[in-house]
DNA sequence: ATTATAAATGGAAATCATTTCCATTACGTG
DNA sequence: CACGTAATGGAAATGATTTCCATTTATAAT
């Protein structure tokens, strides 16, 4: 158990129990998942790993723990427009991980980057500073997302 | 009728022929409705909009349309989170009126804002520029949102 | 450890936006 | 005006998410 993952066992522990959450089985096999598995998983991806391992859980407490995890800011909720969301774990207390999103628009896939993010977050910062003066609005959170057709599908005329 | 007005009457008659649609008065009065509303407008507000005067055009229509318009680049589809689609028409060939949004988490309102709109430009362009050559992707679109709480809803403790 | 309490759960049913189907209508070329 | 085909509407299907509610379970108090 590396010393600086976050993800490993319980750093979440605390911040359940402080939001008075209490720990089940069913959101800390959500949770693992959510932090090992790559990608951008849909409720259904999620009962469908869990589901072996722990049979008990349902797809409808997959929903609520999202839910959860999300108004705690510990998961992100995305959609990339094929229909349903799809989640990630926000980055660890390090704040490591930040990235952004390039989707195809032809085979919905994802691509992650962190390329520019520097640039990105430093404009990112400046804009809200003056958008949340302007529109008195205290902003949490952005999303940026690129949008277009990626390698593969520009190969197939 | 406005000189400059490219919304008033027709100037996507022709796009519309070009790419062999055909003219409707379901897509027309749907354009219509997109491009006089103010807002940010479900299939079912247009709809809703429209039957009083064209009682004929069905919700099918509407979502039909939506996608012609959409995938022509003339209307943008918006996900806000509340569980539906949202449309704006697009720039006119103008270019003008580009702009992103800050959403409301608690009261979905949504804020249009052009502030900074220029900087941001000017750094996606060349974020864009960058993901092309990297990524091998050509982007055609962007989405950028902010969320947090706006005024009103800050009020309310 | 036992108990009490409210939170959490699963599974079926409900919801609701969007899509699919298909018989009918109507745009636009000639 | 007639024809071929795109477009339509309305009902039914779909599919993700939510709601309901009787049952289970985590946790704090005894
Ligand atoms: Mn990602
Ligand atoms: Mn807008
Ligand atoms: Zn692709
Ligand atoms: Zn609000």
């Amino acid at each position: 158990m590396p010393k600086g993952n976050c993800h490993g066992q319980g750093w979440w522990h605390g911040k359940f129990r402080g939001c008075g959450y209490r720990l089940t089985a069913g959101r800390e096999a959500i949770l693992d998942i959510l932090s090992h598995e790559e990608g951008h998983l849909s409720a259904d991806d999620i009962y469908i790993k869990i589901h072996p391992k722990y049979p008990s859980v349902g797809l409808t407490t997959v929903y609520r723990t999202l839910d959860v995890l999300s108004s705690l800011g510990m998961v992100y909720k995305l959609d990339f427009g094929d229909g349903r969301s799809r989640y990630e774990v926000a980055e660890g207390p390090k704040g490591a991980h930040h990235h952004h999103h390039l989707v195809c628009t032809r085979c919905n896939r994802i691509i992650d980057y962190t390329d520019f993010i520097d640039d990105e977050v430093e404009l990112l910062n400046r804009t809200e500073k003056g958008l949340e003066k302007k529109y008195k609005f205290k902003i949490t959170n952005h999303l940026i997302q690129f949008y277009g057709v990626c390698e593969e599908c520009s190969g197939k005329a």
